[in-house]
DNA sequence: TTGGACAGACCATGCGTTCTGTTTTACGAT
DNA sequence: ATCGTAAAACAGAACGCATGGTCTGTCCAA
């Protein structure tokens, strides 16, 4: 497993990285799995296969894990630092497909995951923990901007609603974050596919996508 | 059931009725001020003014507060049984306005109240606790049908979109979910407001109110 | 006298936090 | 190069406390 046979200057920064990783990775699956009331410390710590030392050094509070957690749930959405993943998300695949589609795929591969999940729950808990709202507050703000700024790229309102076009999104993020709540009750998994699409199908009008000009958001 | 003649024989039911009311106001109450993780048994004790016994007395276990209490949240919207207070939430008006108009009704009368943040909490929830799960599920799809079978006496799809009526206020329900999530952590609070109008008049062309003709749904 | 409505004490369990150790790494002086 | 030492990384026990559930007891109407 050695990684450099010269030097392995980061090969303690490696395993740190890699700790913090699974704790936050087991604090995800059990937001996921178990939701925010029985996401415990001790859940956690079990699930991630670390001790109680190792958790609490690297996340004093439970307030810090789900600060941090929700961190790294909205860094790749976020600026180009990491362009890899954001390729994945708002960068669509080569053909990007009509909004219908879009819609489609963002449901699919990233509301509905265990990362999507995960971050609702998160949001849903801080709604009534002023200490976790405080602490959150500026990253989803930051989070919105960036996401306006990046959907920019590739998607422009009709001429009708020149000027509410980050609204327009707004909207659509609002539909897919209350989807959450829906999918788990309906009787048929397919309704949601269905109510996607046809919600792709009336916003279509009002938010074209761009013409594909060369990328300017890969390069810096 | 008619009041004694002289006597109070119904002085009993009463204070029972009372009890109970009180101790799921208090747990509506809890749940939208600091949500359902910290919802406990204890707290809700103490903010309803009751014993433990006589909670534990009407409500054995935390599970069936919060199905009962989910059933009281629902019950005003499903059907006839409360004419007087289904009229205030889907029989709008007497004037009954433009289908933004009616949404923004439905967010700040419906939605964003006390009773529609319980409500989502419990949905929350119970999306990762199967026990609860199961109990509630049966109740949300007769909601969900009541729902649309009494939304489709003010309103009607537009002829593109005839099948796919109650499809279309699924997701005026979704988006107003999630809009819950959305309205804790905006900047500007004016902007849920332009959300709700934007989204009415996007949907308007697509779900149109009905002649109104006398109605059917007072009369059983 | 029975059973429903309520009152309040009691209990085992799990919670989040704090604390004291032990191992590993980093790094300047030698 | 080697060593010494401080800090970081990790391990695990212990603490105080709130939780949900249970259990016995009291009141009152039927």
């Amino acid at each position: 497993m050695g990684a450099g046979t010269k030097d392995q200057p980061n090969v303690t920064p490696r395993r740190v990285a890699q700790t913090r990783s699974r704790i936050l990775e087991a604090v995800i699956t059990s937001l996921d799995e178990v939701g925010y009331s029985e996401c415990s410390i001790n859940r956690v710590q079990q699930l991630a296969g670390v001790s109680r030392g190792a958790l609490t050094h690297h996340f004093p509070s439970k307030e810090d894990i789900m600060v941090q957690t929700l961190l790294q749930l909205l860094a790749p959405v976020r600026g180009p630092a990491s362009p890899t993943e954001e390729a994945q998300l708002l960068q669509p695949t080569p053909e990007m497909g009509t909004l219908p589609d879009q819609l489609q795929h963002l449901w699919h591969r990233v509301i509905n995951t265990r990362e999507g999940r995960a971050l609702m729950e998160i949001l849903v808990a801080a709604r009534t923990d002023p200490a976790l709202s405080a602490r959150i507050t500026p990253a989803l703000w930051a989070y919105n901007d960036d996401f306006n700024r990046n959907i920019a790229h590739l998607y422009q309102a009709s001429a009708a609603h020149a000027k509410e076009f980050s609204l327009l999104w707004s909207i659509c993020r609002s539909f897919m974050r209350g989807l959450h709540s829906q999918a788990a009750y309906e009787r048929d998994p397919e309704i949601i596919t269905k109510m996607v699409d046809l919600f792709g199908r009336i916003m279509a009008p009002h938010l074209s996508p761009r013409a594909p000009a060369e990328g300017p958001p890969a390069a810096p």
